[in-house]
DNA sequence: CGATAATTTCAGAAAATACTGAAAACTCAG
DNA sequence: CTGAGTTTTCAGTATTTTCTGAAATTATCG
């Protein structure tokens, strides 16, 4: 690996972070390259910056490519293939919660519904199955509200984003302007 | 492994599943097992339960623990130590997002700083560096929105995400109000 | 303070995962 | 259609991770 000194310390650390997630220290290298690279690039420039065989970069893209966080191109007159991470943060981050939600969530929740739909058989599957109908619940309002969030624009979720705490307060006192507006109208 | 089979059910997936986190099927398996089971089990129920070595479910434990995901308790007259996972789900989520911050995010947002703080010193770096800055101010945003959140108490947070999308009608609702008070009180 | 019960550590075995080079498959210009 | 350029597949090897049993450590009872 030859890399300029920053670009190089970003690499290395997303590849340790890789292996935290279920993504292999490759796969995170590879990515945050793409990330930082100015110019997109192919599987040999790759391969070459990092120090990987040629056939671990392809596997690695593939890996990429099936979660939907590189974008293919190519350059007239060259028949590679060029990849480059899209530019906007909010863009990738949408993207890794939905896929990451397709991949965890989504069997979790189908799990859980073929559960409950049983008759428990024995005591302690009672219980279980109230627990498993707990987390159900949980985790059928916690996605309602991720599609919700989904559909705003990168500009209003930042508006919200930068209120924080305040929408707290906003909701109070929307609560108490409702009220008023009652008392005037009766 | 004997289990009945709600439970045997909710216990596998959470083995498969949490390879596909940084967990591993053993821990996955032991926590989906406290989490369903009425009872604070102790190491040699779960290894019982889910065929496990005992040194395995004690390394297991010792995880789950360094998590903050398991209580640990005493029965009277037992030396034997029990364990439970906190009954609310919303507590238990908690946890997770906290454990997750301290160690994915704190570390790369402190990459990302001292990367920020050097001066480039090739062209690429230039352009490596605007884009660290980029992913630095997100997850800043990110986590400074995580903090006021964390703050709110369960009840609250539930209420805002049973609202999801309709608070952004409520903050361009307040910013109508705003303006009408401000016009008639000028 | 022993003796006993319980937990933890750890070296090595077993299993799973990642990585490579060589060969196969695909693509496209001529 | 041919063949050079490119990407993908895959069997075997290397590496990493997980798991176990035995031994060491720690805690508690009498």
């Amino acid at each position: 690996m030859n890399l300029p000194p920053l670009t190089q310390r970003f690499v290395l650390h997303f590849g340790e972070m890789g292996s935290r997630w279920g993504i292999n220290r490759t796969v995170g290298q590879i990515y945050a390259l793409l990330y930082v690279s100015a110019k997109p690039l192919n599987a040999d420039d790759v391969g070459e910056a990092l120090g990987f065989s040629r056939s671990n970069v392809s596997m690695g893209l593939k890996e990429l490519q099936s979660w939907n966080l590189v974008r293919l191109m190519h350059q007239p007159g060259d028949r590679r293939e060029y990849f480059q991470a899209p530019e906007d943060v909010w863009a990738i981050f949408r993207t890794l919660a939905t896929e990451r939600r397709k991949r965890e969530i989504d069997p979790t929740l189908s799990m859980l519904r073929d559960a409950l739909m049983e008759q428990p058989a024995v005591t302690e599957d009672i219980h279980a199955q109230a627990r498993m109908k707990q987390m159900h619940e949980f985790i059928e309002r916690m996605t309602q509200w991720l599609d919700d969030v989904q559909k705003m624009d990168s500009a209003t979720l930042d508006a919200l984003m930068k209120m924080g705490a305040k929408v707290q307060k906003l909701l109070e006192m929307t609560d108490r302007v409702k009220k008023v507006v009652k008392n005037v109208s009766s």
